[in-house]
DNA sequence: GTGAAAGCGCTAACAC
DNA sequence: GTGTTAGCGCTTTCAC
């Protein structure tokens, strides 16, 4: 292949005889610009193969036109139909993305900021990792819009779209209250972050307001080992040997929540293989409504979590203080919690075999 | 908030009294600047919280220090590891990732392609989209090293990493013979792809070999509604829907394979409704080893996918070709393709209750 | 309508 | 060691 450099607008302009300067608002398709002179100019471009150069437009626009998302980790289903959603979204807006994925390292968190910061993107949608993240604050004070997904930093004036765990928590809870259970648990990853924090406050609301008390904690911290097993979903196996001890040591609750639908795919197993029929003997509720969910047997009732809403709406605030961005009233953080809806299946029912 | 520009050399230069070119020099820890001068630089960009402007940077040099990811859908799991693993490994090497989501769509495919050409990324890594795509040819032909992943296009002579599917279906099914099974069909998603055609011809080979003839095709087209619900990962409706005719028909085979194992999703259970046993009274075997499937009843039995070690060789692979790049020596494309394990449970062992 | 000149922020040649 | 000059490819003044 022959070293062919690139076409630019200088090479158009010297075949022609033009200024680059002609040249360059032709194809911009800006009028001061003889007819005829713009038709001989885009078709020498065509011929010549031109592509602009989106690094020089850029540098001399002093705007990237390039999104920055930063995700813990695209294995998570919730976190892929972000990705695919804010892309998308941001796409059509005229914007590319910049994926960084920080595997929960706080190290790699910190550098990601950075790289967001040294790019100059126009913005930037962000699942902090858990910890400090005073670097994002960083980030946003040096200019650069920015909206946290799904995990929220309170001590941090930052927007954030997320989930309404809380809510959804203690709605499912209620639900397995109301199909009869009387003594529960709830599985929860061992992350300090806001959604487990908020799914454990909604649990034990619904528990108060029932009038439940338990022995010891309810709420099971699962020592997941997700963030080892770097891009990987959540590991069943985790929940699945609690689940074990817990009906081994004989105080079996009459119902599981468990944070995540793959937790559940362990407590399933655990149930099943002591003989005890989930749906009936325990009543299991999940969160994500994964694919599989509704294809357990039986099905796993669910909290189904609105990626698509999530993923629209925080593109959308994102763009807004992107265009408000330089305006003088600097409006507070706004910090939105997505309603979700929850999917009953034969998991919560009781139903002796009714399959959804 | 004060309209705050960015710190630029000049900045610090002027601050300094210093030019630009010693503050670059210094920063950039190149010799020939002074221990004293060096220091006091140092400091002043560090006071005044200078950050490098990447674009300015790969505008000069010529590199963008970017790789281009294209994939189809993230939702995929195995897609969604993909990601994780070149993000990672791109990033060890300097690397940022321009990721562009496609959705099977062949406009947007062909405008990914152009879009990385406007960033002249250092070099792409794609999932094509089914159809010509000599728009990747193209692509490649401007100067841009590329390495398709998962999809092999071959009339196009580009570098391929990928899974040996071949060998996979071929092997999976020979599993399926050996379990005793004599009339097999295989699901798969009615997409042009090589991935497809490559499971469906070790497929048929493998039958060919024991000497099994079918009376109609035994490979079952899905008429998959992933296109329509962007994305999403496959959907298990589909599958169901097609697995209840072949039940309620009566021509049932002994042996299902599907080309995901969400596709199995939906075979379990038009199986059990209609009250035959997975494992027993039919094999099952799929293509993902997704989380879910070790949690299965009975757990199923299915190609793993390395995921991982792909995504490793194609980033290698690339880095590779962009090295050589510019060298006379044109090598010839690269048609890489991993085997994989095929991972044994229950759902082809016709072992009455074993679980894996 | 078109061209000349300046500059985005940075690095690479050259002088001194 | 350090400063000066030039230039990456593009857009935006401002003359003409």
């Amino acid at each position: 292949m022959v070293e062919s450099r690139r076409v630019t607008l200088k090479d158009i302009a010297k075949s022609l005889g033009v200024s680059v300067n002609t040249v360059s608002r032709a194809l911009a398709d800006k009028d001061s610009v003889g007819e005829d002179t713009r038709a001989r100019i885009k078709a020498e471009a065509a011929r010549l193969g031109y592509v602009p150069n989106s690094m020089a437009r850029s540098l001399v626009l002093g705007s990237a036109m390039t999104l920055g998302l930063v995700i813990t980790n695209p294995s998570n289903p919730f976190y892929a139909r972000l990705i695919s959603t804010i892309e998308q979204r941001g796409r059509t807006h005229g914007y590319s993305l910049m994926l960084l994925v920080t595997e929960e390292s706080p190290d790699v968190d910190r550098r990601a900021a950075d790289t967001l910061l040294r790019w100059g993107v126009d913005g930037a949608l962000v699942v902090p990792v858990q910890g400090e993240g005073e670097h994002w604050e960083r980030l946003h004070e040096s200019g650069i819009p920015m909206v946290c997904l799904n995990r929220d930093v309170p001590t941090l004036d930052l927007d954030f779209v997320g989930v309404d765990y809380h809510h959804a928590a203690y709605e499912a809870t209620r639900h397995l209250v109301e199909g009869g259970a009387r003594s529960l648990c709830l599985f929860e990853e061992d992350l300090p972050i806001s959604p487990v924090a908020e799914r454990v406050a909604g649990f034990r609301k619904a528990l108060t307001e029932a009038g439940i008390e338990s022995s010891g904690d309810p709420v099971i911290s699962v020592p997941t080992r997700r963030r080892e097993s770097l891009a990987l979903p959540w590991e069943p196996a985790d929940a699945y040997r609690l689940a074990q001890d817990i009906v081994s040591q004989g105080d079996l609750p009459d119902a599981i929540m468990v944070g995540n639908d793959y937790f559940a795919l362990g407590v399933y197993r655990a149930l099943t293989e002591a003989g005890l029929r989930v749906g009936d003997d325990v009543l299991v509720g999940g969160f994500g409504d994964h694919p599989f969910s509704a294809y357990l047997s039986p099905g796993l009732t669910t909290v189904r979590l609105p990626a698509a809403q999530i993923g629209t709406a925080a593109v959308d605030l994102l763009l807004q203080r992107m265009r408000s961005h330089g305006d003088d009233g600097e409006t507070a953080a706004e910090k939105r919690r997505e309603r979700c809806g929850l999917v009953v299946r034969a998991s919560s029912r009781a139903s002796k075999g009714t399959m959804t």
